[in-house]
DNA sequence: CGGTTTTGACCGGCGC
DNA sequence: GCGCCGGTCAAAACCG
């Protein structure tokens, strides 16, 4: 069943319902189950059999580039330049913000997937890419891991931890977004990555991100590389931010390594391929490059491509009222200048070169300090 | 020095 | 109950 992962006829479908108005984004999954994530919108897609609650949004490299030239300064809210603009891009470009910046809309119109079959109805909660507020749900479950200096708890005697990673992995709901890898490097949040696995059914490893910014932030991020489509990538939005957008990074170092590195396999076809292969020097330098992008702006694609969704449990929906509405507060000034800058960047081809690999495209947001 | 990436191992959920 | 698989942890290595 993995192997019959066809993003690309997904991809298509979903283009094609698109083609007239970008789809309002992302996919909300609840996760029941590891695996979900990519079962569940695998059938969406095929429209075989209804899937709970996904959807997916493959947001093609123009429209996603059209997107980070012209939306950014919009995003500033409805300022009225914002409304300006729109009126001249018209809605398309409209609809185009809705997913990636739900906080100058507000109404946002995802189309409420249907009530996941298994849970909690808060499973199709849409809250914003940005930080909702601060009201953090529950504690992390990985804090209280690794709270204690231990190695790791073993088997019998940890029971506590244990407990709120499985709550945690339970009807979880995910986004799933597909972005061009252009638009995985524009991102405010930072991310560090934690793990890489390959998947099954799939020749690219899955990286997972989590926020950096802050430890108590519960976001998380999965990134994959589309199997039919190599240019596009798959995210995974897990949980929100639990604070405001970074403004800037706060340290650089180790973010980019030239080094090669396994790293490199999330991009290359890893699983079929022999593990150690990983030569230093990747032939696929197409494929460092992307993997720079995931590994510095994946975050991009969350805070405008997705309208992240979060939802983790009954707790959510509290949340997911202030998320709705999303924190006035939260990101902005920053956030917003760097977008700006972003703009103007974007607008000088930012976005169509390809990142040299070793060209650490910081936090788009933090284009203050670019 | 502080933060990130890499990587193997562990853990839990799910299907059979 | 067992095995598979995805998600997470944490030590080591690395980078600015």
């Amino acid at each position: 069943m993995a192997d019959d992962w066809d993003l690309l006829a997904v991809v298509r479908g979903c283009s094609a319902a698109s083609s007239s108005a970008i789809p309002t984004c992302c996919n909300t999954t609840t996760t029941s189950s590891s695996s979900s994530a990519s079962s569940s919108f695998q059938l969406d897609f095929h429209s075989q059999s209804p899937s709970p609650s996904s959807s997916f949004t493959p947001y093609g490299l123009e429209q996603v580039s059209r997107f980070f030239c012209s939306s950014p300064s919009s995003v500033a809210a409805a300022s009225p330049v914002d409304l300006a603009r729109r009126d001249l891009i018209g809605d398309k470009l409209d609809e185009l913000y809705k997913p990636f910046f739900p906080r100058s809309h507000h109404s946002l119109s995802l189309p409420p997937p249907p009530p996941p079959p298994t849970t909690n109805a808060s499973a199709s909660l849409i809250s914003p890419p940005f930080p909702a507020d601060q009201t953090n749900p529950a504690p992390p479950p990985f804090l209280l891991r690794n709270q204690p200096p231990l190695k790791r708890p073993l088997p019998s005697s940890a029971s506590a931890p244990s407990s709120s990673r499985s709550k945690r992995r339970k009807n979880q709901v995910k986004k799933v977004c597909q972005v061009p890898a252009e638009a995985l490097s524009a991102d405010v949040w930072a991310w560090r990555k934690y793990g890489q696995k390959p998947i099954k059914g799939s020749p690219y490893p899955r990286g997972y991100y989590r926020c950096s910014t802050s430890k108590a932030c519960m976001a998380r991020k999965q990134v994959e590389r589309n199997r039919s489509d190599p240019g596009m990538f798959i995210v995974t939005y897990t949980a929100e931010h639990s604070h405001p957008a970074p403004s800037h990074r706060n340290s650089l170092a180790g973010t980019t390594r030239h080094k090669t590195s396994p790293a490199d396999e999330s991009e290359k076809p890893c699983s079929d391929v022999k593990p150690t292969s990983s030569s230093p020097t990747t032939p696929a330098e197409d494929d460092d490059q992307q993997q720079q992008l995931l590994l510095q702006g994946t975050a991009a694609a969350e805070s405008k491509e997705v309208d992240l969704e979060m939802i983790e449990d009954e707790e959510d929906n509290d949340e997911s009222g202030n998320c709705g509405g999303f924190s006035p507060d939260a990101p902005d000034d920053d956030f917003f200048v760097g977008l700006e800058e972003l703009t103007s960047l974007a607008a000088g081809d930012c976005f169509s070169v390809p990142f040299p690999t070793g060209f650490g495209f910081p936090r788009l947001a933090t284009a203050g300090s670019f």
